[in-house]
DNA sequence: GTCCCGGATGTGATCGCTAACATCGAGAGT
DNA sequence: ACTCTCGATGTTAGCGATCACATCCGGGAC
C-alpha cells in the first residue's frame, strides 16, 4: 500500500493504479504523523519572527517558502513579539514538535544573542545575523546597498549629497553612513555636513529637510535612512520652496511600496532584497538538515530601484 | 515516564520529581509526533493567507496565536499568492499532517468560494467570509464602522459630509456607504454629492480632493474609504488651501500606523479589529476541534481611533 | 522433470508515546 | 490472622506508516 502511493517499491504498473484510486474513492490521504515518527523528518521548519508589523519578517517568510517548495516542507510560525521568555517557549515547543530546523527572521540588522535552549536542529538566522559567528547567518549587503545609490546620486550628476537617517544606535544606520561615505571619497567627493541622526519617521523627515535647507541650501541630493523619513523629506523640500528632483534628488531605504509610491514623487528606493534573504535561509537550511551546517555570514545583495525621485537634474 | 512527565498518573510526587530532573539533565523532549500519532490531535492548525503584504493577515495571524495559547498550538502559515492551484495543494499539506483545523484569512471583504478538497477537520474564514453560509466566518462589521465614523463627524459639528471611497466592485467599499447614509439619515443629514469612486491610492484621494473642492467648496468633512485615500485628500485639501481640520475634518479607515500617523495632521481613522478577528476565529476553531463547529457569521465591531484630523471645527 | 532465478506480493518489526490493564503492597476491617 | 481495598507502580498493545525480508509464482535452462 504504501509501496503503491509512493511509487517506492516493485510492483505492477495496474495494481499501483487500482489502489490508487481505491485510496482516492475512499478520500484517504496518508498521514505524514506517521510517515514521520519512523522516518525522523517532519518536513516542518519553525519560523521565529520579532515583528510583528511583518515589514521586514513577511516577505522573509515568503522566500523561505519558495525555498521550501510550496508546501513540501511548512513552516510553523511562531511571533515573538521581542519577548525572550515567549521566544524561548516557542523554541521548546517547536523542539517537542521535531522541526527539522528553525529560522529566526529579525526586525533590526543588529546581531542577535543565539537562540537558546540548545535546539537539536539546524537553525538559520535571517536579516539579524546571530552575534556567534559559528552560527549560519543570512544579511542584506546594507553596505553595498548604500554606496550604490549614492553613486546612482553622483552618476546622475548631483554633487552636494546628504545624508538624513535614524537613530544612532542601530548597526543599520552607522553601515550605510560607510557606505555612503566610501561612495563619494571614491568619487572625490565629501558628505555635506554630518549625517543627520534621528528617528525613522516621517515626522523626522520634515523637520531635517527644514534644517538641512537652513543650513546647507546648495545640497542637491539627500539619501536618506528609509523610505518613511525621505518621504518626510520630500514634503518637507517641497515647503522649503525646493523641486524634487528638478532641485534636489531622494533616495530612500526599504523599496516599500506605499510610502516609495504615495511619495510626491514616486520615491527611487535601496530594495533590501529581503524575500531573497528569506530564499537564501530557506535553502541553507535545507542543506543544514540534509548534509549538515554551513554556519558563515551569507551575504544577499541589495538592488536599487528608480523612480522620479532621482530623475537627473533639470540644470 | 509519560505519567511523570505529563502528571497524568498517580505517582508520588518525588518519584515525579525524580524523573524530571533526570529528563531535564540528558536534555530529554518528548516527541509530539509520536504523542499525535496516538491521540489523533497535532496542536497544529493550518493558515491559509492570500495577502502576501500581511496588512490584514498577520493581524488576524496574531490574534489567532493569542487564542491558540502562544505555542500549545502552532499555525503552519500558507501563503497561496492568490493563487486557487496553490491553495489546492496547501490545504493537501495540510491534511496529509493531519492539522487540527484551518482558518483561512483573507485579503478582502468580498465572500470567498469555500475551501476545496474537502477537509475533514474544521474551517473557520477570517475577514472574508466564505459564500457558503453554511460554514464558519468571523468578519468585521464594517457598516457599525462607517456608521461610528459619520457619527463622530456629526457629533463634533460638521454638517456637509462626503465620501471618497475605493473601487465600487468591493463589497467593503458598498458596505461602507450604506453606513454612511445611514447614519446621515438618522440624523436628518444627506451625503454631500454622490459618493466618489476611486482606487484606494493616495494618488486618487489628492485627485478627488481637488475635484471635490471644484464641485462642493462648502464641505466641512471627508469620510474615506481608507488611510491612503485620506492621506492623499489631505494633502489635495491643504494644496487647495483648506485647513484640516479647521475647515475640513477627516476619517479614513484601516488605522495602519505609518499612514495614519505620517499623515498631517494624524488622522482618525476606524480600526478593524483584525488582531480581535484573528482572536475570535483561534477561539472559534478551538471549540469546533473539541466540541464541534459553530456554523454561522460571526461579527466583531470597529474601534474608531481619534486623532487631530477630525478635531472639532475651530468656527 | 527439476532447479533456479527474478519480479511481484505478503508479513512483521519498528518508530515514541499513551492509556488501559495487571500487579503489588500496605493499612483497615472483620 | 486473613482478606479486602485502594493507591502506587509496572507492563503491554497499538496509533499508521515504512522497510527489510519472506514468500510465491511462472518461465527458462539443464
Amino acid at each position: 500500500m504504501s509501496k503503491a502511493l509512493n511509487g517506492r517499491g516493485q510492483l505492477r504498473d495496474e495494481t499501483r493504479a487500482r489502489v490508487q484510486a481505491v485510496a482516492h474513492e475512499l478520500g484517504f490521504v496518508p498521514s505524514a504523523v506517521a510517515a514521520s515518527l519512523l522516518t525522523g523528518r517532519t518536513y516542518t521548519v519553525g519560523l521565529i519572527m520579532t515583528d510583528h508589523h511583518g515589514r521586514f519578517s513577511l516577505p522573509v517568510l515568503h522566500g523561505a517558502e519558495d525555498a521550501l517548495g510550496w508546501g513540501e516542507t511548512l513552516a510553523l510560525v511562531c511571533d515573538t513579539r521581542d519577548d525572550p521568555i515567549r521566544e524561548q517557549h516557542y523554541v521548546r515547543s517547536l523542539i517537542r514538535r521535531r522541526v527539522d530546523g528553525i529560522i529566526v527572521a529579525g526586525r533590526r540588522t543588529d546581531p542577535r544573542p543565539p537562540l537558546g535552549g540548545r535546539p537539536p536542529v539546524p537553525v538559520v538566522y535571517a536579516f539579524a545575523r546571530s552575534s556567534d559567528a559559528a552560527d549560519c547567518s543570512v544579511v542584506v549587503n546594507e553596505e553595498a546597498g548604500a554606496r550604490e545609490a549614492v553613486e546612482h546620486l553622483i552618476r546622475t550628476g548631483r554633487r552636494r549629497i546628504a545624508h538624513v537617517t535614524g537613530p544612532r544606535g542601530h548597526a543599520s544606520v552607522r553601515t550605510r553612513v560607510d557606505g555612503t561615505r566610501h561612495a563619494l571619497h571614491e568619487a572625490g567627493l565629501e558628505l555635506v555636513g554630518e549625517p543627520w541622526y534621528g528617528g525613522w519617521s516621517e515626522v523626522w523627515g520634515r523637520f531635517a529637510a527644514a534644517a538641512l535647507t537652513r543650513s546647507h541650501p546648495d545640497v542637491d541630493a539627500v539619501f536618506c535612512g528609509s523610505d518613511a523619513i525621505a518621504r518626510g523629506v520630500a514634503d518637507g523640500l517641497r515647503e522649503c520652496g525646493r523641486r524634487v528632483p528638478d532641485d534636489v534628488a531622494l533616495v530612500g531605504v526599504d523599496n516599500w511600496q506605499p510610502t516609495a509610491e504615495g511619495c510626491r514623487p514616486p520615491l527611487t528606493s535601496v530594495d533590501l532584497n529581503l524575500q531573497e534573504v528569506g530564499r537564501t535561509a530557506g535553502a541553507l537550511l535545507l542543506r543544514a538538515i540534509e548534509y549538515g551546517a554551513a554556519p558563515g555570514i551569507h551575504t544577499v545583495p541589495c538592488r536599487l530601484v528608480v523612480r522620479a525621485s532621482s530623475a537627473p537634474a533639470s540644470g
